[in-house]
RNA sequence: GCUAAGGUGGUGGAGCGGUUUAACACACCAGUCUCGAAAACUGGAGCAGAUAAAUUUUGUCUGUCGUGGGUUCAAAUCCCACCCUUAGCGCCA
């Protein structure tokens, strides 16, 4: 969510932005704020001045009551009655204004940074960087399903069994892999500076919407029945909700978190569940990175976070891009918006295992997510980057690690977390 | 989950229908005093919105005592629902 006295100051900018964004079908709720913020604050004005007198009124009546002058308090009364008949319907008013406001402004997309490149959705993403070489070996490397199953690592039919299409069992030596990567990942936020938080997994609706905007809290969220209660589609959701309503201390800036939670996703719309594998699921298990600064701060850490995304996955020997997420791309939270790459030998392409997003102050207008100033308070800006999610980025590991025997090489940065394990072999 | 007591500013804590414009204390900030500090004294301070003048400060009004409704001319105060805290019981890893 925007600043509404930004959008009454700058419409045009407002405008443009939304332009840039292709969703000119939005751009008539610009002009319709303005009017109904206009309106709203005419009403808002009238509703205090009755408030005023009705208030001034009553304490009229106090001191008629204690005076024991019955009469005239009660000549009184009948004022108020009719100020209060007037207040109701100025006050549906009010309420009526400030709900269309709302269901407007939220669908506004937020401010992008100048850089973002313009583009209508992910074909025209901006490739940045690649780092390390990406390998085609000589030899097929086979589905990684398939691979997983070979290693005895991954069983499918028993997961569509017991909870349905998109859920799976990791067994083994694959599954301790799955746990090394996050631990791994974990202690490497940790030496970066990072806090390390379990948070909640289950999250209220309050916290939901402030989070996200309603068409993905729709494709995403499960609700837990009969309960004001939703299962996280990622740890950044409660992590964020932690500073809700709160008013932050200057020398406290910033929070820099790195956090472990399941995610679940209903994946319901464009690309749905994959059936053969692990790539799109409805659970996985994340070390996410979060952090809380000062405004003028985030760029500086929007580019240090998704640097240690590509730090990571290059000490494991992964061979990744940068791709910059352009215009028509980027979620409307978000100002600017990066995704880390891995490489596919098999696919001979890169495909996403980071996303790094700063998302300015829309989160935080809509959670009340302040830092206190010395002339007022203002809002922080939030940002959010995956530090690594298996079992998604396991089919990068493995896929780069693959040997023609079929066997599984462990980077050596996890060999100390699997019990000292080089290889895993085909069963 | 049940029972009981609670939720008031930065903190403690009064108020339990009408000068509450939230007492009082502590902490905080500014001023006086002082070479400086402490003490003492004086004053000021939350958050959100609207509005006027000015030009970045000042004034006026409204809302805000866990949240949302209700009763009333008037709600921190009474009623209802929800959330949360503490204690006891129950259950459980």
């Amino acid at each position: 969510m925007i600043d509404i006295k930004f959008l009454r100051e700058n419409p045009d900018v407002v405008k443009e932005n939304i332009k840039k964004k292709f969703q000119d079908h939005k751009l008539p709720l610009v002009d319709e704020v303005i009017e109904l913020d206009s309106k709203n604050r005419q009403a808002k004005l009238n509703g205090d001045n009755l408030r005023a007198e009705r208030k001034s009124l009553s304490n009229q009546i106090g001191s008629l009551m204690k005076a024991g002058k019955k009469n005239e308090a009660e000549a009184i009364k009948s004022q108020v009655q009719e100020i209060n008949n007037k207040l109701e319907e100025n006050e549906k008013l009010e309420a009526t204004y400030a709900e269309e406001i709302k269901t407007r402004m939220m669908r506004i997309p937020n401010i992008m940074h100048e850089s973002v490149p313009i583009g209508k959705d992910d074909s025209e993403n901006v490739e940045i960087k690649k780092y390390g070489e990406p390998v085609v070996p000589d030899y097929e490397i086979p589905y990684h399903g398939e691979i997983m199953e070979s290693i005895g690592g991954l069983d499918l039919d028993s997961a569509r069994r017991v909870a349905g299409q998109g859920f799976y069992y990791l067994v083994g030596d694959l599954a301790r892999l799955h746990s090394a990567v996050l631990t791994y990942a974990r202690d490497f936020m940790i030496n970066k500076g990072f806090t390390y938080c379990v948070p909640p997994f289950m999250i209220r609706s309050d916290v939901v919407t402030g989070v996200m905007s309603f068409e993905e809290m729709d494709a995403m969220m499960y609700k837990i029945e009969g309960e004001d209660l939703y299962l996280i589609g990622t740890s950044e959701h409660s992590m964020i909700g932690k500073f809700k309503d709160q008013i932050l201390k200057k020398e406290d800036m910033p929070y820099t978190m790195t956090s472990y939670s399941p995610c679940f996703r209903k994946e319901k719309g464009a690309h749905g569940i994959e059936e053969r594998g692990v790539y799109r699921i409805h659970q996985f298990e994340k070390q996410e990175m979060i952090v809380i600064c000062e405004p003028e701060d985030s760029y500086k850490w929007y580019d240090k976070m998704w640097s240690y995304s590509v730090e990571l996955f290059r000490s494991m020997d992964i061979p990744v891009r940068t791709l910059e997420c352009c215009s028509g791309d980027l979620a409307d939270l978000k100002a600017k918006s990066l995704d880390v790459e891995a490489w596919s030998p098999r696919q001979q392409k890169y495909f996403e295992v980071c996303s790094c997003s700063n998302l300015t102050d829309a989160q935080s207008r809509r959670l009340g997510i302040r830092i206190k100033g010395d002339n007022g308070n203002y809002y922080a800006h939030t940002l959010n980057n995956t530090v690594v999610a298996p079992p998604r980025m396991l089919i990068a590991l493995i896929e780069n690690n693959y040997n023609p025997d079929g066997s599984i090489t462990i980077p050596e940065v996890l060999r100390p977390y699997m019990g000292g394990l080089e290889k895993i072999e085909v069963k």
